[in-house]
DNA sequence: CGGGAAAGTTGAACTAGTTCAAAAAAGACA
DNA sequence: TGTCTTTTTTGAACTAGTTCAACTTTCCCG
């Protein structure tokens, strides 16, 4: 159950058997079944989660309900509304499970206690939100510099795992373009091909 | 020289005068004129950076030559390019003064050092990533799901101070549009009024 | 296995934003 | 103060992306 998020905090600190029990002991594990709603828009976020299997969305609603795609999160990635769960704020985010998913998850006020009692996990969070942070502004440039069509390239080369399970809808909720206009891309680079 | 920094950081944790005097300490004073680069892409990007005075850009050329506004900084706020820096690999990013600027600077080396030996600035640095990513979640946001001339009315909005300071070329560079473009759409806002 | 719903495709008309070029306005500074 | 440079404005022609509607394909589940 806790293999594959042992491997992935082993990505960034090293923590003794001990210590990982320590932090796992928090975590429990939430099932989610395609199309479950972990989170609306307006509620606080109660869950910081680790995706052990499936596959999720984060989206927003505009102005004319349409549905735009923050991130998706599969096996290994980290979910939750950063800004709501930190400050325990109402969100203006979306979380749902595209897949019939299970999320290792922990409340605000035991990853609170986490930070107290197991300093290394300041350390482990920091250089999680770097680089998190560090890919939203690859994305922002790519976004800002870009044509839709480099950037859907860009997202099948980078994620060729997602562009098998994800339905064209959503990943053009998550390029900022139309699912016709995307179609209509996917059948001009298949024809160079 | 510090009490800009220190009331900074004081939002997110509270030092004592020993300890604001040890965080402070390895921190030297960057004077930077108008046009002076901090940062070319391809170099290692050697400081992490509170901004005193003056203004800066944060920019990435994409591959017609167009220069394209990570962000800003002005007094009060960090600047870096956080993935050179924390893995010191060569930045794809440029780093420039707009005015004539007061950086207190910070070397990696010395920042490590810090962290090992005042973990309260590992919670620091992770409650400022945070916030600065929850920021950048809500710039993706806006930018996937509103028209340039909401964009526009949000940033002048949420940085008064900013539209006063930079030229419309730099705000166009920012809102990634042409500088002609945004030039209309004022055109058209204030012909509203 | 069949039928209904959801996802994907296509075309035509439209809109947001770009590009280029030329002129006007505003700064910079010797 | 004048002049040179940079920034901003404007218009015309263009391109990227949207919208809507109709159709086809796929998939889900009773």
């Amino acid at each position: 159950m806790y293999t594959l998020l042992r491997e992935n905090i082993e990505k960034h600190i090293h923590l003794t058997d001990e210590e990982f029990a320590q932090f796992s002991a928090p975590f429990y594990l939430q099932h989610a079944e395609k199309k479950q709603m972990l989170l609306r828009e307006g509620e606080v976020c109660k869950f910081e989660g680790f995706v052990n299997k499936g596959c999720l969305r984060v989206y927003y609603l505009d102005e004319s309900g349409f549905e735009k795609v923050l991130y998706f999160a599969v096996e290994g990635w980290w979910i939750t509304d950063i800004d709501s769960f930190t400050n325990q704020t109402a969100s203006i985010l979306n979380i749902e499970a595209l897949e019939d998913s299970e999320i290792l998850m922990i409340t605000y006020p035991y990853k609170n206690i986490l930070y107290e009692t197991l300093p290394k996990v300041e350390k482990l969070f920091r250089v999680m939100t770097q680089k998190t942070h560090a890919a939203l502004q690859r994305r922002m440039i790519s976004s800002l510099s870009n044509t839709a069509d480099k950037r859907y390239l860009e997202f099948i080369t980078k994620y060729p795992q997602l562009e098998q399970r994800l339905s064209q809808q959503q990943m053009a909720a998550y390029l900022g373009i139309s699912h016709e206009f995307l179609s209509k891309i996917r059948k001009k680079i298949s024809r160079l091909r």
